[in-house]
DNA sequence: CTTGAAGCGATTTTT
DNA sequence: TCGCTTCAAG
């Protein structure tokens, strides 16, 4: 086969430049659907396969976990398995990568804990109150967390702080260098490293260490960059470092889906790509081969509106489409119901997986997940914090963690305080006191000389048991083990399983179901990397944020669920682009800060990921911080012209959720949503004993754990419905109705 | 001192 | 609805 013809045969004129000029800078300003993925897939190939160049020598990097994900599959596909050795990886998991190699210039050892926000932001939130006696709230706290990781996005250390940035403008101006450096000293202390240092520490070992620079230099030969409108300072400079002596460096990009400006991604990087590499080849990428003429004419007449922009005209061949649809909806609930059902509709002749439903902010997601649940269509949600930060997982990712690194200071103070064991706020004071005076100690250490420290016996007892145990599980996972037996011993001698199983039964929750799906990714792991660590496994999933990041070949037949900053870089035949009201596309603290410009690319990225068929819907009344409020359509709807959008709106009346509710609301069942609605699912095996009698305040019953009592009264109704009962030992308990198992007397 | 219960407000997008 | 803060009992 020649694969110069090959692989060049079915790209257009551009794109085979594109594909051919493999030597020398190259930026390729590429529109929404223009084939950059195509491109830089049969790039590779032709490095590979005509150039013969090294797979391994070939670094691509893109911004989500997805794109990733995708762009190494289809270059597998495309390429043949020679494919596997390129690193294709997320700029985090590439700088992630890179720094467990440089660590040693760090002083580090190559296996630190990962933070992510939330434990920076406690780490932080300790800093303030003991260091600065400041009781600051969590959105003052996260202020401090993002300003830091600003810093380091813009490579600046907190000794280069004071002369770098003007510290008036900020808020807490007077005391941000001192915070900073405190922080940076605390991490360090705990062997840690935060989102910001996977790309911060190794720009700067690369740019203080000449050796270490000439050695990656040397391995890496080739780089291909996506999404290059979107990337920060530091991410420019790690590129551009490395791929700085063969200056073998393909970007693309477009300035229309800049869409990380809130991060510090700075679209001058590609605009001045010019102005570093003067000799670039640049080719223009403005064929469409994605979407329908409709959904282009909508895309290209919002973006319209942005000032400011590189002049680009796309086009495409294919002229037939239907047009783009707005349903205006009640309620937020009556948008998720349509569109669940029309996706029911639409699953006849189009597979799940080609679906997308986008929104603005995470916490959109819940109401179509459980609409979706309800008619039992599969789906998965992407990104944001559905997983890996539920309390369950976290808590036992805490032993976990400290068990891997026991100067970590988050996991330990986790582990420590969960469950409770009698180590309250002032114990602990001892204990950061101890470590404060000896912070070569781990905590570990620290707790194994529990008898040294000035506390009750009662907490002495506890951590000495906790040291005990931890320490043998360290001795365990020196060596290899099997996690998931490990994760069990944790569960167990933790306490932890006893209190996810009593809450799991009071009151419905699914953490030990979430525990599962935690275990099923550590025997996943195993079998992908057999020689893998717990600290491999750890570092591993510090970088994804749900599960459907964890098993990618789960992706099977499911609709997909996610934030439109997830879909950049992918493509459906169907998209649903929902909550098309003002303030919340675009959201309230976009149009605050000024940012409508970049909330309105975000709105032609999400129009641009549809290939035939696109629907808006809008709700007028949402459910705000527990009340509904009215909304109003959101002005992006207002800036396409007449006749580019078919509109039509739905009533109430007519709405599935009316019909919906009656056909659940039978004495016998409670109605369920949601979640509750995945255990109903496993409660139906053991079907009979869900159904409850209608019980009432004096009734006596009978409750398998707690023996006869009499109802004292019903709190609430539906599904929320608890039960106060007053039992015989002279104690009241209450439950949630629908998950008791009680007999009337 | 520690913990559970009651009461109150909720501020985005990624790794 | 959820998670955090406040308060009082043990």
């Amino acid at each position: 086969m020649n694969w110069a013809d090959e692989l060049t045969k079915n790209l257009n004129g551009p794109q085979a430049d594109a594909v051919r000029h493999t030597q020398g800078p190259v930026l390729a300003l590429a529109g929404a659907g223009s084939g950059k993925t195509r491109t830089i897939v049969h790039r590779i190939g032709y490095l590979i396969h005509v150039d013969g160049v090294k797979p391994w020598r070939i670094v691509a990097v893109t911004f989500t976990n997805k794109a990733a994900q995708e762009m190494q599959q289809r270059t597998i596909d495309i390429v043949g398995p020679v494919a596997a050795d390129c690193l294709i990886r997320t700029y985090h998991s590439f700088g992630l990568y890179l720094l467990r190699q440089l660590a040693q210039y760090l002083e580090m050892p190559a296996s630190f804990t990962i933070w992510d926000e939330a434990d920076q932001q406690s780490v932080i939130q300790t800093i303030l109150t003991s260091k600065f006696n400041l009781n600051l709230n969590k959105t003052q706290v996260r202020y401090f967390a993002q300003t830091f990781s600003s810093f380091k996005d813009s490579l600046i250390s907190p000794d280069e702080l004071a002369d770098e940035v003007d510290l008036d403008q900020y808020e807490y101006g007077e005391i941000m260098q001192e915070a900073y450096h405190l922080y940076e000293q605390q991490k360090k202390q705990s062997i840690a490293m935060d989102f910001a240092d996977l790309l911060y520490q190794p720009v700067r070992v690369l740019q203080s260490v000449p050796e270490a620079l000439e050695k990656y230099r040397n391995r890496y030969r080739y780089f291909l960059v996506d999404e290059y409108q979107d990337t920060n300072y530091a991410q420019y400079m790690l590129i551009n470092l490395l791929a700085g002596a063969e200056r073998n460096l393909f970007v693309v990009g477009d300035d229309d889906q800049a869409i990380y400006g809130w991060r510090g991604a700075d679209v001058t990087n590609i605009l001045n790509f010019n102005q570093d590499y003067p000799d670039a080849l640049v080719i223009k990428l403005e064929e469409n081969y994605r979407s329908t003429q409709p959904i282009l004419d909508l895309a290209n007449s919002v973006i319209a509106n942005n000032s400011n922009r590189m002049e680009k005209r796309l086009f495409t061949s294919l002229t037939e489409g239907s047009l783009p649809k707005l349903t205006v909806l009640p309620d937020d609930n009556s948008e998720a119901i349509f569109i669940a059902e029309q996706i029911a509709r639409l699953s006849q002749s189009i597979h799940h997986d080609e679906i997308a439903v986008l929104y603005r902010t995470n916490a959109q997601s819940r109401l179509f997940e459980e609409a979706l649940l309800q008619r039992k269509i599969p789906y998965r949600v992407f990104g944001g914090t559905a997983f890996f930060a539920r309390k369950e997982v976290k808590d036992v990712l805490a032993y976990l963690r400290f068990i891997d690194n026991p100067f970590d200071e988050v996991s330990f103070i986790r582990a420590v305080t969960t469950p409770p064991r009698g180590i309250g706020e002032k114990s602990l004071e001892k204990i950061y006191a101890a470590r404060f005076d000896n912070p070569e100690h781990s905590f570990l250490a620290i707790i194994g000389r529990a008898a040294t420290l000035e506390i009750p016996a009662k907490a002495q007892l506890a951590l000495t048991e906790l040291h005990d145990w931890i320490t043998e599980m360290r001795a365990r996972v020196k060596k290899q083990v099997d996690l998931g037996l490990l994760l069990e011993d944790i569960l167990d001698r933790s306490g932890l399983l006893a209190a996810f199983e009593e809450e799991d039964r009071l009151l419905g929750t699914n953490r030990l179901e979430h525990i599962t799906e935690l275990k099923n990714s550590m025997l996943d792991f195993q079998t992908r990397r057999p020689e893998g660590l717990l600290s491999d496994y750890l570092q591993d999933i510090s970088l994804y944020t749900s599960t459907a990041d964890l098993n990618p070949e789960g992706a099977g037949k499911a609709v997909n669920l996610m934030t439109i900053h997830n879909a950049k870089g992918l493509e459906f035949e169907v998209v649903f682009i929902t909550g098309m009201d003002e303030d919340i596309f675009p959201h309230y603290l976009a149009q605050r800060n000024g940012d409508i410009e970049e909330e309105r690319r975000l709105f032609y990225v999400a129009v641009t990921r549809a290939k035939r068929i696109l629907q808006l819907t809008r709700a007028k009344r949402r459910m705000m911080g527990g009340q509904y409020q009215q909304t109003r359509p959101s002005v992006f709807l207002g800036e396409i012209p007449p006749g580019m959008l078919k509109m039509e709106e739905t009533t109430a009346a007519t709405s599935p959720v009316a019909t919906y509710k009656k056909t659940f609301q039978a004495p016998s069942r409670k109605p369920v949503t949601g979640e509750k609605f995945k255990n109903m699912i496993t409660a139906a095996a053991n079907a009979d004993s869900s159904v409850n009698p209608n019980f009432k305040p004096g009734d006596r019953v009978k409750h398998p754990n707690f023996g006869t009592g009499k109802v004292l009264r019903i709190e609430g109704s539906g599904e929320s419905a608890k039960i106060h009962i007053f039992f015989s030992d002279n104690k009241s308990r209450k439950f949630l109705l629908r998950y008791t198992n009680l007999e009337k007397l």
